[in-house]
DNA sequence: CATGAATGAGGATTCATTCAT
DNA sequence: TATGAATGAATCCTCATTCAT
């Protein structure tokens, strides 16, 4: 029997963190921060109880790699979502595209960071924002005043458009029915949001970007 | 020496089921519901360990109340301030002006609304839901509808507006600095999500601001 | 409005004790001494939650007067019956007789008595002894000296005979249906003894006492 | 050294199991069940005060598996020593014999059952029924029923009979004076019992049995 | 690294008892 | 005497964490 190489056992590794990482998104998903069992933890990911403290040293620091973990894939994946279109006004409905697709793919990771950016402890949600600091820097920087340089967007309150822009992106994560589809169509929530935002001189055609579905008369010519 | 009458008696309990809600709900907002300490609540209401069980059967049923408690105010409050308010735009700033007055009066029970809505207990979010229905109502029908009526604000898909509006109030309520003071201004806030709504012809003169501005006529450009 | 006499007001006293007794009975025949509730036990006898400690001043005081109340009761009817059966197998059968049907008409306040004589509690459980040793003494004194005396039956270890029938019929009264019959036939109990009691010479036509009921051919003349 | 073993390890945790039963039974024959303190079982095995949830889910299977256990225990005993003994009347006095010095060997498991069988709790009862049903059926089927087609036993009320019996049985059992010896000569009260159901041709010398001791002249013929 | 028995602090809840009215 | 709010000790049970194997 070839004993494992070194790269095997790593690899072993990594994936028993990853088990870990999801069975402990799964039940923080499931019960919060104070209501999940790390012991239901370790047995979900197919250890025994005190496994998970093989890889973690403590349940704080469990939520904090599972919040770290998921705001990576996630801010790559929308980020390179938004950066792909170089639009301002597409970008934006790009934020919503994936945002919410990435959210429906990843249920139960992303129910954990709703939770805790609206939850009642301080240190976890300062660290989502860390973790966000990246995307929400494309949102505002990249998109925003790209636009508003551009002339695509009115003049804005960067901050207070932002702040609204990421409302209604995690309220929108947070509405999922019993399947866990967001029930928001993201290319109507983005239509919405871009008719406050655009330049009066440039009130478009109101058409929805990644799936671009014909419009009828009533609109705006 | 007269002796308590039964008003008064009443009057004590009401009291101190009162002070116990109040209690209740800075011990939720601290730590959410399975965070939180019965026994820490029931102390800081002024009252033994147990006492907190003569009013309330258990836990779960304390935040119910809470729940209840504080919905109800708070769309008494925002109810009023909407509906005395005709005109539909001038309706929805007065959403985000007193429903951020409120929160910023009532910090604990708002953020135990807020954790409860984006928490991940279901049976509290639907209670929640119920208890905040008549306040959807308002916006929904006495706002939104009779503003597209009247051809204030362009047809709208009413859920997904009425949805985005939430998200925008709730993550407004849930953005506060250290002492509780929420950094969004309600005006502009309003006023960005105004934008998006107006019918074409009707893009008023875009000015900030939080005091009673009389709005004119002519503001069309 | 006649105000009570004293007589009245005791009556009305004499009474309320009574229904607390009798609700104690069945509570702690519920769920024996420790898993009762004293505050069901007032409510049950139609009072508000303290009352009983007006007329009891602890839960133990109140277990040990429904032990006093029942076992003055139990004794003076068994007594009765069996003193006035001057014929010592006969008044055996009584014992059996009366005391089953006493336990059939008072089913929660016998159970008490049978869970304290059979449980944990050592002081309980001489309170019992010592309020029915008085039936005892008619058991053994009046009823098996006296057999031997007249030769009906057999010169007898007293203490073991004793503690035997005792023992059956404790056995007995707490063998009950759902519906709080007993099912063992007392006459057949009787008998059965009876026939373990007897002088060999006067074994008698096996005849049951209060109901006779012809016996077949097997059995000694 | 050698590093324990699976079967050590199996070893170590059932006499650690063993442990907690072993308190168990002393902390409910010393409470009863609703006075018992779980806490100061799993001290009184040597653990601390949470790991006898490591063993029984909760308080209520902890006596379930007190009953099972000692159950089976008194019952193989007892039943192993009477049908060592073809006789039908030495094999009752067998039971009387093995069953009380099994008592006073085990009396805190044996009061648990005596607590359990005239008890509130009918569940509990229930499980004893049934755990002891085995050597009931040996007393009705091998003992009394073989009793009466052999000749040895008058044809008896096998239901009665055996209903009194087992009562003499428990009482017996259950009156132990400090010291936790049974004070009933266990040869004594099989005599007795035989008295009443022996054939009237069969009167035999009265003579107890595992250990014959001579009997004046009183006795039958 | 994996295991899972052991730990013991913590916390929800119960309830006998007190006492002001 | 009746009430029932208040008390707080007691208790069952949970679970994060440790550690010997």
């Amino acid at each position: 029997m070839p004993r494992p190489t070194r790269e095997g056992r790593d690899r072993q590794l990594a994936e028993s963190r990853e088990r870990l990482l999801t069975a402990a998104a799964e039940e923080f998903a499931r019960a919060g921060y104070s209501g999940a069992n790390i012991n239901l933890i370790s047995e979900a990911a197919g250890f025994a109880k005190g496994t998970v403290y093989n890889y973690f040293p403590s349940k704080r620091a469990l939520l904090e790699a599972v919040i770290d973990d998921v705001a990576a894939a996630h801010t790559a994946f929308v980020q390179a979502q938004m950066e792909a279109e170089p639009d301002p006004a597409a970008r934006l409905t790009r934020l919503f595209a994936a945002g919410f697709a990435f959210v429906e793919e990843h249920r139960a990771p992303a129910q954990v960071i709703i939770n805790v950016v609206y939850g009642p402890d301080a240190e976890f949600k300062e660290r989502v924002y860390q973790a966000y600091g990246p995307l929400f820097n494309v949102l505002i920087q990249d998109t925003l005043q790209t636009g508003i340089a551009r002339g695509d967007f009115r003049p804005l309150d960067l901050d207070t458009t932002a702040a609204v822009i990421m409302s209604v992106y995690l309220g929108g994560c947070s509405q999922v029915d019993a399947t866990g589809k967001i029930w928001l169509d993201p290319d109507k929530v983005a239509a919405l949001i871009l008719d406050g935002l655009r330049s009066p001189g440039r009130r478009p055609a109101r058409r929805s970007h990644p799936a671009p579905r014909p419009r009828k008369k009533g609109d705006t010519p």
